[in-house]
DNA sequence: GAATTTCAGACCATTTTATTCGATAAATAT
DNA sequence: ATATTTATCGAATAAAATGGTCTGAAATTC
């Protein structure tokens, strides 16, 4: 082999990511993605067994550098006030980005794809993790005041995803991201010990 | 009736031309468009004969508003230097927003339309025009130099329309306003009597 | 040069899609 | 009221598109 097979792999997947996030999961054809790779049709057979087999590594991929790309933005900052802030704003801003994972998440057209499920716990889980050790080590380093960081992890999380929904479907952007900052303000002022 | 039945094809318009230019011709379904009306898929027919009468319709309707709006924008403008800049420049402008009369100038899938062609010949007849308007009157007020205004309108036109392609083959938009600032600049000191 | 990987092209079964056709409900006219 | 025209829609259909398979042939590796 001149590329590894992987390398091919992961060039129709980049392919194909831009074809779905730009078309969606119904008008994007295979033959468009064997046109964009460069390759036959059924030589996109050789490497994914079928449309489903790609778009869920579409979206494996994507929700595994979004997970990566958190930790970063997380990691970045020492104090666990900055990393929840960011650990909100960050989130917000990339889900937008990551259209095939959004859609992934939310669509109910996907909905019956049984993978997406799996993938929708996992991330939720990873993220739970994520902000429960955030709030632990405020806790300790007492700018926090929680009872139960556990529980207010499932609760904050759960709560952004509901916030989710009206940033998604108006179109109205911008104008959320700004209540974000009022809500961040209030969460704060209500958690953070004076 | 309630609306007048102009207002409701109208609508109709307005709504297919959202989703033709977001995903194109070809992936655009008549239900969606029927969906987005508000009505059934049959009821579409009633107000018009295909999917392609409604395309026409839409790009009909394009080519006038950026007839009109070149127009106006030329009419602004009092000395011949500034209208032809004003031509070049806001033409280019104007046709990325105008996708789907663009899509109908250029995609060669949608070529086999003969209405294209009618559309084609009389927006360029309209826009050779108003170019020979603009020179004969730079002309007449000394402003330029030209043996033919009539020949030099058809050249300038056409290779207008050779400048498209890159700009909307490549996506690295911006740069080539800057290109075509410094093609003005060529052109104009080469045109200008000083 | 045999085995394996990579791929194109024809092909098929199924699904989508544009379009047609009554049926029917409003709206309007008589 | 009743007839007539206008507007709407669900269901049916025929044609096209599409996901996926199969055959076999280059290219590559062993």
């Amino acid at each position: 082999m001149v590329v590894l097979k992987d390398q091919v792999r992961d060039d129709i997947i980049n392919v194909a990511a831009k074809i779905f996030t730009r078309f969606g999961y119904k008008k994007t054809t295979m033959e468009e993605i064997a046109m964009a790779s460069r390759k036959g049709k059924s030589s996109i057979y050789y490497y994914f067994s079928s449309k489903e087999d790609i778009f869920r590594a579409v979206v494996e991929k994507e929700a595994e550098e979004l997970r990566k790309d958190l930790k970063v933005a997380i990691n970045e900052m020492d104090n666990p006030i900055s990393q929840l802030k960011n650990f909100i704003l960050f989130r917000i801003q990339k889900l937008k980005t990551l259209n095939n994972f959004h859609a992934a998440l939310k669509s109910d057209h996907l909905a019956h794809f049984e993978f997406i499920e799996n993938i929708r716990k996992e991330y939720d889980r990873d993220e739970i993790e994520l902000v429960t050790r955030i709030l632990k080590i405020g806790v300790e380093k007492e700018k926090f005041v929680i009872d139960d960081p556990d529980l207010a992890a499932v609760a904050l999380v759960t709560a952004l995803k509901g916030l989710e929904i009206p940033l998604f479907i108006n179109k109205k952007h911008g104008r959320i991201e700004d209540r974000l900052e009022n809500l961040i303000q209030f969460l704060f002022y209500g958690l953070i010990k004076r």
